[in-house]
DNA sequence: GTGATAACTTATCAGTGATAACCCCTTCGG
DNA sequence: CCGAAGGGGTTATCACTGATAAGTTATCAC
């Protein structure tokens, strides 16, 4: 039980997202979370099996504000277009969180599995959804679909990407970019079945 | 003079892009490095500021690589299309250069300014020269093809960041999500201008 | 009360990037 | 031929990082 008052798990995930969103992941470290919680940095092992679960439980937390994001997206004939919209807004207003939710490679991160990254999956298939509503007439298969949700997501990533990255070229503005890949990846399922899909049956 | 028989500034260079390759950016330590070479850590010093000016000088040789690699396709009339293919072939034979190249952001690495990434400007160029040729009957402006460029460039390197984040899903075939990527690029440069670009005049 | 157990702290380890101070070998001026 | 200069290193050390083992204290069940 608690003796230093309140349930020290709470607030040590508090403050971590406090540092990472203010001062951004590199500034990520057991011992300043401890401090600024007031506890010792071997008092976190017991609430966190390592760094990376307490890194993991933020990243679960970002999935979960992504998807409630989503879920807001209104179902109408534009559903496809505000998810993009929504996600690539989120990316803009929750910049570190996009990065630890999908910038950290297994290199960085390997303990834990990919398996847990299922929240993804949801919004997948909100995709999915949302560009199977879009095509009534020629419905495609669940399998095309989840490919073509796939490519979506990864269209506005690449962009996004090379936004928070700071790769893209000064005369260019990176709205600019985010809203090309945007139109992009509408595009990409209004003229799809792409030509040439070794993968694809229908 | 040296007085360890051979310079040692190549043989770090080596070292480090032997361990960058085989073992990955987080195995890449000023002490391992100097391990190998048969040095000290703080020799490494002389030769380099610190660490971020020798992964820099990887980065360096990573970009001429890719370069060269961009350089040799034929520019004929599928000039465009083997550019987008040269450019995911080198990310998936080089994963470990891809990486430190693309993926780094100034949050881990904030010493060193953008512009010496300049070499990037080169395969934007000849990104931009490629599609300039590829419309000759309605040649666009440099600026808009240097944006539909990018745009070919993040659509390549979302379908790749993705797949070296291992992120998408298991059912989905890696190379086939890159395959979406390249034949996305080549629509978008087709079917552009893409409508109501703001910051467009052509 | 007494034991068990959760909730910590203290001490410590190994490894990281980085720096200051020193040493040693070569080279060059005289 | 000799002594100063200086590049090419080394040793020692600092301030960090994540992580663990062992000890301590508070609380709860009985």
């Amino acid at each position: 039980m608690p003796r230093n008052g309140t349930d020290l798990k709470p607030r040590i995930l508090a403050e971590a997202r406090r540092i990472l969103l203010e001062d951004g992941y590199t500034a990520l470290s057991t011992r300043r979370v401890a401090s600024e919680v007031g506890c010792t940095a071997a008092a976190i092992y017991h609430y966190f099996e390592n760094k990376d679960a307490l890194l993991h439980a933020l990243i679960d937390e970002g999935f979960e504000l992504l998807h409630t994001r989503l879920e807001a997206v209104p179902r109408d004939e534009g559903h496809l277009r505000g998810l993009c919209a929504a996600y690539v807004d989120f990316s803009s207003a929750n910049p570190e969180f996009y990065e630890v939710m999908f910038h950290l490679h297994p290199t960085q991160m390997e303990r834990y599995p990919v398996e847990r990254y299922r929240a993804q999956r949801d919004y997948l298939a909100l995709l999915g959804d949302a560009i199977i509503a879009s095509r009534q007439e020629s419905a495609p298969s669940p399998e095309s679909a989840l490919r073509a949700a796939t490519l979506v997501w990864s269209t506005l990533h690449g962009a996004i990407s090379l936004h928070q990255a700071m790769r893209i070229d000064k005369s260019l503005r990176g709205p600019d970019l985010l809203d090309d890949a945007i139109r992009l990846a509408m595009r990409s399922v209004e003229i799809s079945p792409l030509p040439s899909q070794p993968g694809i049956s229908s």
